[in-house]
DNA sequence: ACAGCCGTAGCAAGCGCTTTCTATGGAGGG
DNA sequence: CCCTCCATAGAAAGCGCTTGCTACGGCTGT
């Protein structure tokens, strides 16, 4: 029924390991041998089967990819871009060798579908996962994670974060690209304090990744160093997001997941706690394009009214009217440097971990409060 | 070093085809040797072997699903529906059984690349191949993927097409969900004329796409049906988009890729083309964001100076200003259907085909033109 | 009480490939 | 001219799992 490599070898009067080889390109073979064999191959149409080559050679050709949602092109383009480096021809390089298979894995954010496809992933053995995009800060799920790595690691599987912050005692184990949310997040604050702004709204991402912490942290940081007031803040905020008791969440920041219509609903919300507010920071461009909408349904304008800020410079950022100031990441860079340390083809930054700059995109949808 | 099924079985007293039985969930196990089982698998953390389960069982648990463009939403959407009914514990569904890893492949509209990534998932034996957006008309391709497809399915791989018509001979193979794309294109048209508008540019997409061709066939439609000129068009469009002669191509149709660029740039050139079109069809709603910056940097405002059509109704559209009139496909509940039949869990349509109906989306972006 | 069954469990034969080790033949050196 | 060595090809032993078939109690039916 379907053709074995031994159909081959004996179409092409040779042994089995001798096709074998020829395929495999490691181990010499006379060219006039290597010729027949190929040539049997193409008339047979055969086709390498996967398992039994995984399993005999204890290794496999997959590379997988996490995100959290492949419906939002921050991810869309981090994968794609890694898939570049990773699979079939595409690389430029020459037929053989690298012919991996780059899969992505949605995981839906949710801590149970990442375990579930590392664990699928491990099963087929693959060659390298990259985790791209925030963490998830449950302390039970981040050891299950480092179990979990710590595990595929020790059977060969080379892992990169992406977009993400190691994993507290993953250090050893993977290579780590992170954005500096932080930074970005404080940049774009100092910029809207800059421009005048005192009372800047924030709507932030769900409260337990880490992108949101660091970014919100970023924020609250120019925040303080300009004497302004992030109210009821308790002093030391720790590392957690976590408010101390009731109504410890500054008035002005409001928690929601990174779609448009959270933004659209916090901004809303935002401005009915805190009418006096002249800016408004979203978590993301996704979710400030929600804000823009909720601005203008409240018949303001922006940035003359008020002023809205993204993060991650999406494509579609400089479309929007005004265009969006945001914080520009390099997720196409990132996400091929990721791959190219997936595949070895880049050696891991020094110290397994780099930090990856976000630049200050100032446009038009912020300006100086009115008078 | 790694745990095996020998491991398991010699631990839970066994015999390790037993084993295997309790993981696989068929064939019946006295309810305390199951249990015995379960707990010597999770004292032993032990692991599948993929490969070599897939080996023995002449399957895999893999299901490719094939984009042109993870970066396009209109991808991610798809294909992140897709997986929602296949990978992981995701589905709500008990534990055993769907464990299916779905991995995205994106070809980045390469049929090289799509071929390769079909020989890949060949070489995995893969349980499904779901094929997403427009095919290439280029008949060696064509060709080529209806053998590659024909050899897939007799492997027991189930293939699903999803946005993408079938290939000319792969009904049987395959079941079809394909966009009225061609209905879209019509209506899309037809509402601008009922608003009065006679001179309509069309920014298309990549020629050789069968997406192109149908949203544009549509639109052509709907201007012969009302009379109005599509200019030197030869009478006998035929089966291709290709132009008989030179500058048989209608002055109000540019081609290009499909990004905002390629929007931007083909509406400068069909404004310098023709001065006088009142409206600017894109080819898909991230075109048609391109579109709209032309216009704008060209001191025109739109609706009342120029209409803008786009099409997908990706979810950015609905946040344009003004809001973009586009026609709707319902990209999620299609990747989700076709998600449901590769698993196997629901049948494919009567006759192996559906058409699902586009549905136009009048906003702000279009209204009559001046005078 | 015995034949026949049903419900469970084990045996063992592969699945198709990789790879170590061994065999062979001719070239080069003593 | 014989022996050694390199280059190349083959034999065969698995890799870890699935599954058809067999084995074995204890029941039921007559």
């Amino acid at each position: 029924m379907t053709v074995t490599l031994a159909d081959v070898a004996a179409r092409a009067r040779v042994s089995p390991a001798t096709v074998s080889r020829v395929l495999n390109g490691n181990y010499p073979v006379a060219a006039s041998t290597r010729e027949r064999v190929l040539r049997a191959v193409d008339d047979l149409d055969y086709v390498l089967n996967g398992p039994a080559s995984s399993l005999a050679a204890a290794t496999s050709d997959l590379v997988g990819i996490l995100v959290n949602d492949i419906a939002d092109p921050f991810f869309g383009i981090m994968a794609g871009a890694t898939q570049t480096q990773i699979g079939g021809p595409g690389d430029g390089s020459g037929r053989a060798g690298g012919e991996k298979l780059a899969v992505i894995c949605n995981t839906g954010g949710s801590p149970e579908r990442e375990l579930t496809y590392l664990t699928l992933l491990q099963r087929q053995r693959a060659a390298a996962v990259v985790l791209t995009g925030g963490a998830v800060e449950d302390p039970a799920h981040q050891a299950a994670m480092s179990a979990k790595l710590a595990r595929l690691a020790d059977a060969g599987t080379r892992i990169v974060f992406c977009g993400r912050p190691p994993l507290p005692d993953s250090d050893a184990l993977a290579a780590a690209l992170t954005f500096d949310n932080r930074g970005g997040g404080r940049r774009l604050t100092e910029h809207l304090i800059s421009l005048g702004h005192r009372r800047i709204g924030y709507v932030a991402g769900p409260r337990e990744r880490t992108t949101t912490r660091h970014r919100l942290e970023g924020h609250r940081e120019a925040m303080r160093r300009a004497g302004l007031d992030v109210e009821a803040e308790g002093g030391g905020e720790g590392d957690g997001v976590r408010a101390g008791g009731d109504g410890a969440e500054p008035q002005l920041t409001v928690h929601g997941p990174y779609d448009r219509r959270s933004g659209y609903e916090a901004t809303l919300e935002l401005l009915r706690r805190a009418p006096d507010v002249t800016a408004i920071v979203a978590a993301n461009d996704t979710v400030a394009l929600g804000a823009c909408a909720a601005v203008r349904d409240r018949g303001m304008r922006i940035p003359q009214d008020l002023s809205v800020a993204g993060f991650d410079d999406l494509p579609f950022s400089v479309d929007a009217v005004p265009a969006l100031t945001t914080v520009r990441l390099p997720l196409f860079e990132a996400g091929a440097r990721a791959g190219r340390i997936a595949m070895g083809k880049e050696n891991p930054p020094p110290g397994g971990i780099a930090t990856i700059a976000a630049e200050l995109m100032i446009r038009g949808s912020t300006a100086p409060p009115r008078g």
